[in-house]
RNA sequence: UCCCGAGUAGCUCAGGUGGUUAGAGCAGCUGACUGUUAAUCAGCGGGUCGGGGGUUCGAGUCCCUCCUCGGGAGCCA
């Protein structure tokens, strides 16, 4: 085996020298006396080109023996090409085995069954698209730290293991020695409120859990949430900051992953289109408006799924709805001054039907009201001391919000299901791989 | 938990109102072909029709039941 070992992402600018490249067959096609291997690295794909009568007969007779997603190692002249995939194709030389690869590689390069595509998520994540799609994820991850780094916020890792607090949907529980049933976390917020108290604006950026039994596109019971909390925010700069930091992600993956969403068939004009303000709808007027199409939402009602997909229909950025009544929220948002009735919060739904992708508020600042809230909901009063010493010890203005991130990326990839987004989904009938 | 829908070859599916030996494409294997892009052509092997029970001379097909999965609702990100 002879040339420097390179990989395929970086072989149009290796033209004319001799290379060698490992990586993983995607498929092999002989044509009498000439035959291509389509090779997968990870980086890119690349065209092999075999010919007969220019190799050793043992060279030939292992390149036709081979079979789908064996690991080899293949040598050539690297040449540029207009008729091979990504513009530069290997002469091959030599080629070596790695490892053998069975006659029965389960994925086929054809249509497959969902259930069977996860049953198999550990084969089915070589395919180019979720390939794609993984080098997107990858790309709005990193660009979620870099917006924040920018921001000189700090970025806070708050525990899996809790006891139960938190939100009122579904917990998973675990024993925990001899302090009862410890809780996978649904949210690590309140923590972050604490750590906002010691070091300003803070994001987290890890799992969460929801037992719900939820089996819809838009669900997983193991999702990743990145949760900003900001000392000295209000409402109004919390949507500012969620509104900048939909726009850098969207403008990130229209920079720098254009042509993974090219692959997934994303529409990126849909993309283009998404610009800033993004409208703001109080939550009466979102009634209103609703019970004038039909909906037979009432004042104080949750918005219903339908009810989304009918109002996000007029726009082509997300938009923010505003303002709930309190019994449709969380304890813990702050009471609304201008109408006591309702709290500073606001969900951010995508468009294209992709839901709600961000819920934020305002934090409940003042310690009696707290309490009161927490009492109101008949939430164990001895679990949130902790969370009252907050407002006990130099209460603050402080607001933030959650961020799913399957969701986001489902939204910016146009990827119509949130189980493809994640390597290994978990979701209700779903453990393995 | 509720409402729809689906389980037939390794995979994706077709199989009126029940009727002889259950089919196709893809994948695999054998062969032909010097530029293929999920190549093409010829041939070969491959089945507990999700499980159980019932009706019938006869069930992939009709009935009951259980299981598994998908989509949606609620809940949420």
């Amino acid at each position: 085996m002879t040339g420097r070992i390179e990989r395929i992402a970086a072989l149009p600018a290796a033209a004319g020298q001799q290379v060698t490249v490992r990586g993983w067959v995607q498929h092999v096609r002989t044509q009498g006396k000439v035959g291509f291997l389509v090779l997968r690295d990870g980086t890119g794909v690349l065209q092999c080109v075999f010919v007969r009568n220019q190799l050793p007969p043992e060279t030939w007779d292992l390149f036709t023996a081979l079979t789908q997603e064996a690991c080899v190692a293949v040598t050539g002249e690297v040449r540029l090409e207009p008729r091979a995939p990504g513009g530069a194709e290997l002469g091959v030389t030599a080629l070596a085995l790695l490892g053998a690869s069975g006659a029965d590689y389960p994925i086929q390069p054809k249509e497959h069954g969902v259930d069977f595509l996860l049953d198999h998520r550990h084969l089915w994540l070589r395919s180019q698209r979720q390939v794609a799609i993984m080098r997107l994820r990858h790309e709005l991850e990193q660009a979620i730290h870099d917006f924040f780094y920018a921001r000189d916020f700090v970025r806070a890792d708050t525990p899996i293991l809790t006891a139960a607090i938190g939100e009122r949907a579904g917990l998973f529980g675990t024993e925990y020695f001899d302090e009862g049933t410890a809780f996978l976390a649904q949210t690590g917020q309140l923590y972050g409120e604490a750590l906002a108290a010691a070091l300003g604006r803070i994001y987290t950026f890890g799992p969460t859990f929801r037992a719900e039994k939820s089996k819809t596109r838009r669900h997983l019971t193991e999702f990743w949430m990145i949760e900003p909390e900001m000392a000295f925010y209000d409402q109004g700069d919390n949507m500012q900051l969620q509104e900048e930091l939909l726009l850098f992600l969207v403008e990130r993956a229209l920079e720098r992953r254009r042509p993974e969403l090219a692959i997934l068939e994303r529409d990126v004009s849909k993309l283009e289109a998404v610009k800033g303000p993004f409208p703001r709808i109080d939550y009466g007027d979102a009634v209103t408006t609703l019970q004038g199409k039909g909906s037979s939402i009432t004042w104080g009602d949750d918005l219903g799924a339908e009810d989304e997909a009918l109002l996000v229909a007029d726009y082509a950025t997300p938009i923010f709805v505003c303002n709930y009544p309190k019994e449709a929220k969380a304890f813990y948002m702050k009471e609304n001054p201008a109408d006591p009735r309702t709290v500073l919060c606001a969900d951010c739904l995508a468009p294209e039907g992709y839901g709600e992708i961000i819920g934020g508020s305002q934090r409940e600042d003042d310690h009696d009201k707290l309490l009161h809230r927490i009492r109101e909901e008949g939430l164990p009063e001895a679990a949130y001391g902790w969370y009252l010493d907050l407002r006990k010890y130099g209460t603050f203005v402080h607001s933030g919000f959650g961020i799913g991130l399957e969701r986001t990326i489902a939204w910016i990839g146009g990827i119509p299901h949130v189980r493809e987004v994640i390597p290994f989904p978990r979701m209700m009938h779903r453990l393995t791989p």
